[in-house]
RNA sequence: GCACCCGUAGCUCAAUUGGAUAGAGCAUCGGACUACGAAUCCGAAGGUUACAGGUUCGACUCCUGUCGGGUGUACCA
């Protein structure tokens, strides 16, 4: 139990004197004593047990008086002080004092914490965090990256924050299981599957598998989207055009700027401008995505090739789903092809996860549930919970007028009828307590639809949750892409965070009297802090937030960095080998321990906060807590080396 | 149209979910290198938390409205 934990402990037994015996509470009017704390009334003040934020004000700060008071009718600071008269706390805090309007503030004892410390220092292995009292089991489902298209810079948050909420989990005790849900079934394997039917390279397929796979995505894609532009996309957006234009045409209208305020009052005046303003502004957003398509259908039709190309295909949307249908279906050529490409495709992937050093317990896909879906159709039916609507199956909900499709016109399936399925296998098969999803916050109203459903089917009492985060953005703060309009692809990004890492590291070498790294030790460290920077500034970021991609940010030596990070590390371990401390000597020694200056004491109450920090990351799902406690930690280490010149120390 | 999310220092981000004087880094200014790792550290300056009301002992946080931005919205995932 870490000293919060405790110290909420004894703070519920002492608020439980007004539950077992309410006269405690009356000095005076005993007949109208009514307010009888409750348990839940307790568990919320014993919450508003917290650390500090100001050193001034102690180490822990209890603020339920003020509540307290108000629930009991008294003023808070006497509820105070009858609290603190109750309270059991000397075998490890000093007396706490009354500040402020009812504030009660707590300093653990030094000897305590001297103990506490040294309790942690010789375990090695969990660093004196005790697992939690009553572990619960998590399924943890993220990256879900989709096979046969590479990964892109928007599968780094779930795949980084994901693995860190997994960890963390695990680490306090939980039953964790991480399962990445593969997208290995969609209607992109149609379209490879169309490509290689049509376009293959057999040389270069032989050559890179995944390559070609890669390139003949795109190149079906791009032609399927040309056919979309021409035939869909484009008509539509110029009858938005018109529309926008008529738009802004009577907003001029309503705009009459030699109206008199009698007339015409300001407040209509200034709303009418304002719908000018927008109706506008409207108007060359779709200009501007007018130009864009334009643009994209001219690489097409500009280039022979793919012009002509694009003419002998112009059925490949349908073509393609075909190829799909076929797959479900169970067309042997088909599953043969789908069973080819699978294995390079994963072993791709695998690379990347290797170098972000993420794993998985499970990785079941699309395909692992394709023969539950019927089933799952049926038990919704069954229930009651499906209506059909223009010949699909729909479940309709409060959460929106668009109801949750689980089976489409001609009869196939969705990812919607995909997720319900895997719910039910994670149920039977693990009883989870909860089930968290990490996935782009895009997806919100998928996902709200979705656990609604699933509630009303079969299971009301899991925890579902969407953890939700934001979009990567680029330095101009639009999402990160390529200058070309594309994705930027994974590896290309941890390819130059590493390279630009060894950059860095050369030119530090390079600048001292004798450089010490060898080539090869220059290409670990580049790879240790070119990786760690990507991680930690993905983790370090709010996750319900977009967040601008800086390589110059995440890896700058100064500030919340990983870069800073490793510094801090590099500079204890330093300290140890220069010192000749045994790390391992010193872990089972016990040495005495002394506070001594206000840096150490910091220091080693930072340090046995460390457990505080994990129960908040996995209380509200995010690792950016952990990376402030640890940001605040080697801040405290170099206030600590500043005024301890621990070498230099005449004692031990 | 409807729904959800967001707006914090010049810039990039925090703020323990309603707690005491809103904190960091960058940039700016001023200090510290015969260095326990200067790949750094210490300090200064920088704020009407978009705006206007409300709720209460107490609001960046909750409620209402306004302004500005993002995202989603019937058979893709």
């Amino acid at each position: 139990m870490n000293a919060l934990g405790l110290l909420r402990q004894r703070f519920a037994s002492a608020l439980h004197v007004w539950v077992d015996n309410p006269d405690a509470s009356i000095s005076d009017k005993s007949e109208t004593a009514g307010p009888v704390l409750d348990e839940k009334t307790i568990q919320s003040l014993v919450e508003l047990v917290l650390p500090s934020q100001d050193a001034r004000f102690g180490d822990y700060q209890a603020n339920c008086p003020m509540p307290l008071g108000k629930r009991l009718g008294r003023p808070p600071r006497e509820v105070a002080e009858q609290l603190v008269g109750r309270l059991q706390i000397d075998d490890f805090c000093e007396p706490p004092t009354i500040a402020g309007p009812g504030f009660i503030n707590v300093r653990l004892k030094d000897s305590w914490l001297i103990g506490q410390l040294q309790k942690a220092v010789t375990d090695d292995q969990r660093l004196g965090v005790h697992p939690v009292a009553s572990p619960r089991t998590y399924v943890v489902d993220y990256s879900s990256p989709n096979v046969a298209k590479p990964m892109h810079v928007g599968h780094i948050r779930s795949t980084v924050i994901g693995d860190a909420i997994c960890r963390v989990l695990k680490f306090l005790g939980h039953r964790a299981i991480s399962d990445n849900h593969i997208g290995d079934w969609g209607t992109q394997f149609g379209m490879i599957i169309y490509g290689y039917k049509h376009f293959v390279d057999e040389a270069a397929f032989q050559e890179d598998t995944v390559a070609e796979l890669s390139r003949l995505y795109q190149l079906v894609n791009g032609l399927v989207e040309y056919h979309d532009i021409r035939d869909q996309q484009l008509p539509a957006l110029e009858q938005k055009i018109t529309e926008q234009q008529q738009k802004v045409e009577q907003a001029e209208g309503a705009l009459d700027p030699g109206a008199t305020p009698a007339v015409t009052p300001p407040k209509e005046q200034k709303k009418a401008a304002k719908r000018m303003r927008q109706a506008k502004s409207q108007l060359a957003e779709y200009r501007q995505q007018l130009a864009d398509l334009q643009k994209k259908l001219a690489h097409v039709e500009d280039h022979p090739q793919r012009a002509a190309m694009a003419a002998a295909h112009a059925d490949i949307r349908a073509s393609a789903l075909a190829e799909t249908a076929a797959l479900h279906e169970g067309d042997a050529t088909n599953v043969s092809l789908w069973k080819r490409f699978l294995p390079p495709c994963l072993a791709e992937i695998d690379e990347t996860y290797q170098r972000l050093g993420v794993t998985f317990d499970h990785a079941l896909g699309e395909s692992f549930y394709h023969d539950q879906l019927a089933g799952v159709v049926a038990s919704l039916t069954e229930k009651g919970l499906v209506r059909e609507s223009d010949g699909a199956q729909c479940v309709f909900l409060q959460e929106s007028q668009a109801p949750l499709i689980v089976q489409k016109q001609d009869g196939a399936y969705l990812y919607a009828t995909t997720d319900l399925a895997t719910i039910q296998y994670r149920m039977r098969t693990w009883s989870p307590d909860a089930i968290l999803y990490v996935v782009d916050h895009r997806q919100s109203l998928h996902f709200r639809q979705l656990f609604t459903t699933a509630r009303l089917w079969a299971y009301p009492d899991v925890e579902l949750e969407h953890i939700s985060f934001g979009t990567v953005l680029g330095e101009d703060g639009k999402p990160y892409k390529t200058r070309s309009g594309t994705a930027v692809g994974l590896s290309g990004l941890l390819n130059e965070a590493v390279s630009r890492a060894h950059a860095i590291v050369s030119a530090n070498d390079d600048g001292r009297p004798e450089p010490m790294l060898s080539a090869d030790q220059r290409r670990q460290v580049a790879q240790r802090i070119g990786i760690g920077a990507i991680k930690y500034a993905d983790l370090a970021h709010n996750r319900t937030s977009d967040y601008v991609f800086s390589y110059d940010k995440m890896l700058a030596m100064t500030g919340n960095t990983a870069a800073y990070m490793q510094y801090s590390y590099a500079r204890v371990r330093s300290i140890f080998s220069r010192g000749e401390v045994d790390i391992r000597a010193l872990r089972t020694l016990a040495a005495p321990l002394g506070l001594d200056s206000p840096a150490e004491r910091a220091l080693a109450m930072t340090l046995l906060q460390f457990s505080e920090a994990l129960e908040r990351v996995a209380s509200d799902y995010r690792p950016n807590h952990l990376t402030n406690y640890l940001f605040q930690l080697a801040s405290r280490y170099s206030e600590f080396f500043e005024q301890c010149p621990v070498l230099k120390a005449d004692s031990p």
